[in-house]
DNA sequence: ATCTCGATAGTCT
DNA sequence: GACTATCGAGATC
């Protein structure tokens, strides 16, 4: 269970790319969190990228104390504290002096869903939503969106907090992003859709899933029905 | 399934 | 002083 492969740590080179194409790419790679007390993998199951002329980026309106990592090198993590009470664990992209990142807001739990539920404070036995209902959800697929389905619970489930904040993602010493096939996903399988709790620069279509992904923060909205094909 | 609402504290005007 | 890249509980359909 704990033998998956774990690919090699994504270089410095690949956060250097377009935030939106990081964005797209770092879908299907692996997240992995060592700490004391053990190491959790996830797989990326859900992106959004924030560029510096974009006004929902943090960095629209130049650098501050708290934004100023996402205007440092490529490849490290920006942590910040949101609501209060959450962290959100952000991949800063770009050349130095560009203030860009792309957050990640979903994965799927691969390897130690003990010690996530533990983090999450979630007993997965008795848990009142650990019950097979008689719709097509699965009881794993339920699990896993309650222990990692958002950018605040992923980030407790990997233990991450602004101790993160800075760390090097290429180095796997901490807290890396890895990829098993270095070429990712082909652009045809990625679906975008509407960043979650943004309200400004609402054209640009920045958060990114895979087709028949179940592992989200929030479902992808339905297509507009002018899309769809009528039904006989 | 979809909604409303409150908690919470750091950041910026 | 007014926000906020959220979450979970509770109400309602």
């Amino acid at each position: 269970m704990e033998d998956i492969d774990l690919g090699l740590p994504l270089e410095y080179e690949f956060y250097l790319k377009p935030t939106v194409e990081v964005a797209q790419n770092l879908l299907n790679c692996l997240l992995i969190s060592e700490t004391e007390e053990g190491r959790v993998v996830g797989r990326i199951s859900e992106t959004e990228a924030y560029t510096q002329d974009d006004p929902a980026c943090h960095a629209f309106r130049g650098k501050t104390q708290r934004n100023a990592p996402m205007f440092e090198s490529a490849g490290i993590a920006y942590v910040y504290l949101c609501y209060g009470v959450h962290y959100c664990f952000n991949a800063v992209t770009n050349h130095e002096g560009i203030g860009e990142a792309v957050l990640i807001r979903a994965v799927e739990p691969l390897v130690n869903w003990e010690l996530m539920a533990k983090r999450r404070g979630i007993d997965p036995n008795t848990a009142p939503w650990n019950k097979r209902d008689s719709g097509s959800t699965t009881l794993r697929t339920r699990l896993g969106n309650h222990l990692c389905g958002g950018p605040g619970k992923l980030a407790q489930a990997f233990g991450i907090s602004n101790k993160q904040n800075r760390v090097d993602l290429t180095s796997t010493t901490e807290l890396w992003i890895a990829s098993v096939q270095h070429t990712g996903i082909p652009k045809p399988q990625i679906v975008s859709s509407t960043r979650i709790g943004i309200s400004a620069a609402s054209e640009r279509l920045w958060r990114f899933t895979l087709q028949n992904e179940c592992f989200l923060s929030k479902p992808i909205p339905p297509t507009k029905a002018c899309e769809l094909e009528p039904i006989s």
